[in-house]
DNA sequence: AATATATACATAATTTTCTTAGGTATAAAA
DNA sequence: TTTTATACCTAAGAAAATTATGTATATATT
């Protein structure tokens, strides 16, 4: 009952801003969970949801409905380990990159960045004459 | 009959090349027909994964049922004109921006250079120390 | 002459990857 | 006491592709 009038008050109140862009970023959701990791050795989920906003001064916002799945799938492919903690009375999933998970990080970067290079080259107006 | 087999050779003997990014240009197709459209002023469909297949020294490949839809849409939101022309014993369908195409051509190429910015400050090993 | 490739349009079924909406529970702040 | 923040999760649906088709003409290759 409790739990029930807390989501009608968490999803009627609350506006959801729209970012617009935020579709581009389809794609790109494993590599930048890769790319933490890479950098922090262990994360939790929430955890990584919070340092994207930061990050990216608000522009990409994780939904949990997108970072869960995508964290599961990477453990079942093996790019990542998982570690239960308790803090509190809460409950804390840390994940960290595994040796396999660090060369699909590297080989996923390669990527985004020619995807970068390849895409400001087709919008960037100092290529529009070629 | 001839075109069955014609298929059967299309799709059987020739390979597909895994190009493994192209998921991340996912999202980015409207940005990109229209972004050539505003250099070009008319194009059609064929003209336009062919100069992008050219302008991505083949890193990026449009097929025809991601181009026509996208297209179709373009044209029925209103942000592309278009005109039939026969050459030879073709059909072409030249698509050119209209008013309010162009308009937006510029909103979604002001959006694909904030992701850009925000994905390489995500990515780029330059300022992962931040 | 026959076959394959290139040009040129199109749609339908399926897949991938999200968003939206829903669920549970504890902790802290207003 | 009510809201917000922390912390996990899944299911239904939407968006935007890929893959697999279809049709037809024009050119190149064998």
């Amino acid at each position: 009952m409790t739990a029930v009038i807390a989501r009608i008050n968490k999803y009627t109140i609350k506006p959801q801003k729209n970012m617009g862009n935020q579709k581009l970023f389809k794609g790109s959701l494993q590599t930048i969970i890769l790319k933490l990791l890479a950098q922090n050795d262990k994360m939790y989920g929430y955890e990584i949801t919070q340092k994207v906003k930061e990050l990216t001064k608000g522009e990409l916002k994780i939904t949990e409905g997108a970072l869960y799945p995508a964290l599961h799938k990477l453990e079942a492919d093996g790019l990542l380990d998982v570690e239960v903690a308790k803090v509190g009375n809460r409950l804390r999933k840390y994940y960290k990159l595994t040796e396999h998970g660090t060369k699909e990080t590297a080989n996923k970067l390669a990527e985004m960045q020619e995807f970068l290079k390849t895409m400001q080259h087709l919008v960037n107006p100092k290529f529009s004459l070629e």
